[in-house]
DNA sequence: GAAATAATGTAAAAAACCTTCACATGAGTT
DNA sequence: AACTCATGTGAAGGTTTTTTACATTATTTC
């Protein structure tokens, strides 16, 4: 038994919670090393468990990330719901929140975040990561959609759009410079940088800033 | 040698291109089956060597995807050049040919753009990444120098501001809806969002749609 | 409660990969 | 022609992935 972890207790032959443990050590050597310091073997043995014990809980390492992926995607959801609040104080108010809250989920969850967008896990394989990622952007598109609602419908921008955009920006902010360290740095803070691009970005469909849309 | 590949021949115990024959099969690799999916004996096996032969070109599996990163951004960096046409025929125009070639770069070199953003590099070892990303950015930061320049003084927007968005905006786009398997079906073309995108949020600092700033 | 069954973990092994090392071969130089 | 350097080979050690046969424990059923 030379793989016998330092970590978490052994009860016996059955490690009693395995699915879990490995989940968690799963993410904490994305965390360490990044997607690809993962290693099937290295989170049996911050387990405690053989090589081969993995694969009584998970198909192969892909379903493993992909379950974590499938979690990140559901704690995700409710951050963006939490932050959402049901669109209060108001509508803007409300959608800035959202997407403070983006930035800091990419930020506060690197590991998850990265299993859920910088792993290639292909969504047709993971039906569930499908409908746990939809979910997650239907937050933004209903928060779009009361935004845009705040308008009378002449002038009425399509909500899809929207979150569309506001999504692409929240993502690329986080990608390119949501980590302290990565090698860029910025004049201001990520969420300073989305939020006024997302001021910048409403106020013209008038949606921001106090008057109409631009025509 | 039984590993003598099937494709391009060899002139004798020298391969006498094997650095580029290298990099073109772990190119084909990462267009084939993702960054993770490049092994160095693969791309060994794909040039006709031996699994040993391409440590005389590269320290390891890294340094030869940093190389490769190293000239998708080169070859960004002028495709954007190239786009931008020094700002003709005018300023906001040429801009939004430089987000068209954004995205055709991600769309028409998957394997590059994978290597340059979706693989976890560590700049600080690579310095000429720095620099060379550095210098793609440059291209974006000049064009948005440009086009605030045509506003009064007064009334110019920070052009790192606009650049950063512009970026992000390009950047989430075709990391999320750039490929066009990638999942996700979209209402419009990633070139269509992008272009709206922009407009939209250049509008709003009064750089597009012909009407002076907000507020 | 005892026996049957299911779940969970181990050991061993094959195949692939990464990387290093000593050595072989060929190219270019003097 | 001899020397030197660059480049490729063969072999080897170490790691990872995943499968298979087997061992142990938990759970269910009678």
């Amino acid at each position: 038994m030379s793989w016998t972890g330092t970590g978490h207790e052994r009860r016996g032959y059955h490690h009693g919670n395995l699915r879990e443990a490995l989940i968690e050590a799963a993410l904490a050597l994305i965390a360490e090393l990044g997607p690809s310091g993962f290693t099937v073997a290295e989170a049996a043995r911050r387990a405690g468990v053989s090589p081969a014990a993995p694969y009584r809980h998970f198909r192969d390492a892909e379903a493993l990330l992909a379950e974590i992926a499938l979690r990140g995607f559901e704690r995700f959801t409710t951050a963006l719901a939490r932050s959402w609040q049901d669109g209060k104080p108001d509508p803007l108010r409300a959608f800035e929140n959202l997407g403070r809250a983006y930035l800091a989920f990419a930020r506060d969850e690197p590991a998850l975040y990265a299993a859920m967008f910088e792993t290639r896990i292909d969504f047709a394989n993971y039906p569930s990561l499908q409908v746990a990622s939809d979910r997650a952007f239907a937050i933004l598109r209903e928060a779009s959609e009361r935004l845009a609602a705040t308008l009378p419908p002449a002038k009425r921008p399509p909500a899809l759009m929207i979150a569309l955009h506001v999504w692409a920006m929240a993502h690329g902010i986080a990608s390119l410079f949501g980590r302290g360290d990565a090698g860029r740095q910025l004049p201001m803070s990520p969420e300073e940088l989305l939020e006024a691009g997302i001021l910048l970005y409403l106020q013209s469909l008038g949606l921001a800033g106090g008057q109409g849309p631009q025509k």
